[in-house]
RNA sequence: GGGCCCGUGGCCUAGCCAGGAUAGGGCGCCGGCCUUCGGAGCCGGAGACCCCGGGUUCAAAUCCCGGCGGGCCCA
């Protein structure tokens, strides 16, 4: 176990036992000021004095008696007083150097285990594969990524899971644009020498305006009045631009070859009557060559996903067909079951279940964030054509989840935007009895990210792909290495300026609270200065290099007095919290929380090392505890960058 | 029209859930630091009615109510 976590820990059950209110609540109130100057650890005492109707004082001293008699913590502490209201502890930094030294000289830092292990389900990133990635999943799969790292760290047993997104309109448009080409996706990609997600984002934004055309040109031909035309025409007008400009990014000659084939569709059938037959027998596996056609050309874009995931160094446990949910028959025993439901009811023509009763359960409330006075209205399970609804298919594949893996819980993250669709979902579960699977489940949400004055938008080919913005950065990352590092081999240059780019890419995800929207400034995201992830890489890599020129520590002859030194005492007890702060950031499910500590930490030891050199100390004891001093903080960078998948980077 | 989320120096952001001691950072701006443990850094400075108005409290950026502005969703 870590002991400045059991420290806390400790002092937090004797502050239990002496006011009468939970562990966790007082753990919540203790405050760990950097500053020494009011005391390591504070608590305020004014609440307790009132409520206990007690004398601060006769409290102060009350508090100290527990806790210099405990002697698992008072020999970490070397003072406790009351100011201003205030219980404030001081640590021993000595007695703290000792113990972390000597975890390192054992064996590594880690994050403390809970006690409370579960099995835990995270959906990320599921991105259409229809659309090639962009910044809006950079920020869902850096999310989902670090997630479970950090619940992973904390002792969980974490399943990863990515929704593939096959059934459905979207999916079935791409198919028809291929099936008009008539050459694989994979072998396009080959032969224009493109990833194979970005030529099925090209074929099927150009393939679905190519669509809406057809039809604004068919009501064009119908249109009643001067001025419906008009307005007709102006809206085809646009969707022209939107397509000459999807025509412009796609490689050359793609466009054309897709035109040509669409115009010959149009003469020789109805492309919507082709592209409803596409949908309807996919999703009923009739005919056996739509499948193949869809099944291969979405199979090729996850390729292009996994391979840019793969640079972020994400990866997944396992991958869900959409298709697979519904060809199982989970998702009609799930209509089965509503059916006989008493909530079962009709609305607007179509099989739909009434969620008001579950909405006014208290079960439901205490877990399940309800908007405060909505009308939820009745959910649609089946539309009146007989085809299944997103939502329907979402409810059987949670079941699924927990029967796949006998999960605890299970954590969705999905956009902000899709709020009130995942709380009918969970509502629908409760409704049709699966109250456990309702109650754990959790919609992990994050707002949007957008482009400065416009939405990401993959139809309209307006979107800032994630591949763009990481070769973007890379290129940046390369060109400062190389200034840096003349004599690095080519392979090894490149090598890190890919770690710097994944590090900034992933920094900037993480950093900000997920409810904040964010409107996205390359510059900014790939900044590598201040508050950023090279930051973080580089305060790692100059760790790494005065220990390269160590040559060990000899850990017999450390002078533990050192750790007095002001500089050397914040550095020192910054660097000791970075795993408790880990486990609050896995607990609080907050990623932000440990990015910004990154940032403390490395501020600390970039001004410990500017003013007092570790390799030019004198004295041999003093210069020994400050190298040791250098790996603590080297392995705890190290320790938190590997729990949000910012890569490490001995040089750079 | 209704619901949800956000509002902190010029810009970005932490703190808000769990009220408590001079509101932390970063970018930008101004002035310093390369006879070297890696300047992607360090030191110093200017810059904040914590969106507005009420309320609760010994104490409010934080909690409650009512506005305003922006985003998202539903209609």
């Amino acid at each position: 176990m870590d002991p400045y976590y059991e420290l806390v820990d400790g002092i937090a059950s004797l502050l239990s036992e002496a006011t009468g209110d939970s562990r966790s609540d007082l753990l919540k109130l203790i405050r760990t000021s950097s500053g020494a100057k009011y005391g390591d650890l504070s608590f305020p005492l004014m609440r307790y004095t009132k409520q206990l109707d007690v004398d601060s004082h006769d409290l102060f001293s009350a508090l100290k008696n527990k806790i210099t008699s405990n002697e698992g913590l008072s020999k970490y502490i070397s003072n406790t007083s009351l100011v201003k209201g205030y219980l404030n502890i001081t640590l021993n930094e000595e007695e703290l150097s000792r113990e972390y030294f000597g975890i390192l000289c054992r064996s590594s830092v880690k994050v403390p285990e809970t006690k409370e292990r579960k099995t835990i389900v995270i959906e990320h990133t599921s991105a259409n594969p229809v659309h090639p990635l962009h910044m809006g999943h950079a920020r869902n799969s850096s999310l989902g990524d670090t997630l479970s790292r950090l619940l992973k760290a904390r002792g969980h047993s974490v399943n990863t899971r990515f929704y593939v997104d096959d059934v459905g309109r979207q999916s079935a448009v791409a198919a028809l644009g291929g099936m008009l080409i008539g050459v694989s996706i994979r072998e396009l990609a080959k032969k224009y020498g493109v990833k194979p997600d970005w030529i099925l984002g090209y074929i099927y934004s150009m393939t679905h305006l190519l669509l809406d055309i057809s039809d604004l040109t068919r009501k064009i031909g119908e249109a009643g009045s001067d001025e419906e035309e008009k307005d007709l025409i102006r809206r085809r007008d646009d969707l022209l631009i939107d397509l000459s400009r999807v025509i412009d990014n796609a490689p050359k000659g793609l466009g054309d070859e897709l035109l040509e084939a669409f115009e010959k569709l149009e003469e020789e059938s109805d492309p919507f009557e082709k592209l409803k037959y596409i949908m309807r027998s996919y999703e009923s596996k009739s005919d056996e060559e739509i499948v193949r056609l869809i099944r291969e050309s979405v199979e090729a874009s996850l390729e292009g996903f996994r391979e840019t995931l793969g640079l972020m160094d994400v990866y997944f446990d396992d991958w869900d067909w959409e298709s697979d949910i519904v060809w199982s028959g989970l998702v009609w025993i799930i209509i089965d079951e509503a059916k006989r439901s008493p909530h079962a009811t009709m609305y607007k023509g179509a099989l739909a279940l009434d969620l008001s009763e579950t909405v006014s359960s208290e079960d439901v409330a205490r877990h399940i964030e309800l908007p405060k006075t909505i009308e939820i209205p009745p959910l649609i399970l089946v539309r009146s054509d007989g085809t299944t609804l997103y939502t329907t298919r979402d409810i059987a594949y949670t079941i699924y989840k927990y029967e796949k893996t006998g999960a605890d819980n299970v954590i969705n993250v999905i956009g902000a935007d899709q709020r009130l669709p995942q709380i009918q979902i969970r509502l629908a579960l409760y409704t049709l009895g699966y109250e456990r699977e309702a109650l754990n489940t959790l919609h992990y949400s994050y707002e949007i990210v957008r482009l400065p004055g416009e939405r990401m938008s993959g139809r309209k080919g307006r979107l800032l792909g994630l591949d763009t913005v990481l070769k973007e950065t890379f290129e940046k990352a390369l060109n400062e290495v190389a200034k840096r590092n003349p004599g690095m081999s080519e392979a090894e240059k490149e090598d890190i300026a890919w770690k710097i780019a994944v590090g900034a890419v992933r920094y900037s995800m993480i950093s900000i609270n997920a409810m904040r929207p964010i409107t996205y400034s390359v510059d900014r995201a790939t900044s590598f200065e201040g508050s950023s992830g090279p930051y973080i890489q580089y305060t790692y890599a100059r760790a790494n290099g005065i220990l390269r020129k160590l040559r060990g520590i000899n850990w017999e002859n450390i002078n533990y007095a050192t750790a007095g030194g002001p500089l050397v005492r914040d550095l020192l007890l910054t660097a000791i919290r970075l795993p408790y702060f880990a486990a609050k950031a896995a607990d609080d499910l907050k990623p932000e929380l440990l990015a910004n500590y990154l940032i403390e930490l490395s501020d600390k030891f970039n001004s410990w090392y500017q003013r007092d050199s570790v390799l030019q100390e004198e004295d041999y004891g003093a210069k020994m505890y400050k190298a040791a001093l250098t790996l603590l903080v080297k392995e705890m960078l190290g320790l938190g960058m590997g729990l949000t998948g910012i890569p490490l980077t001995p040089r750079m």
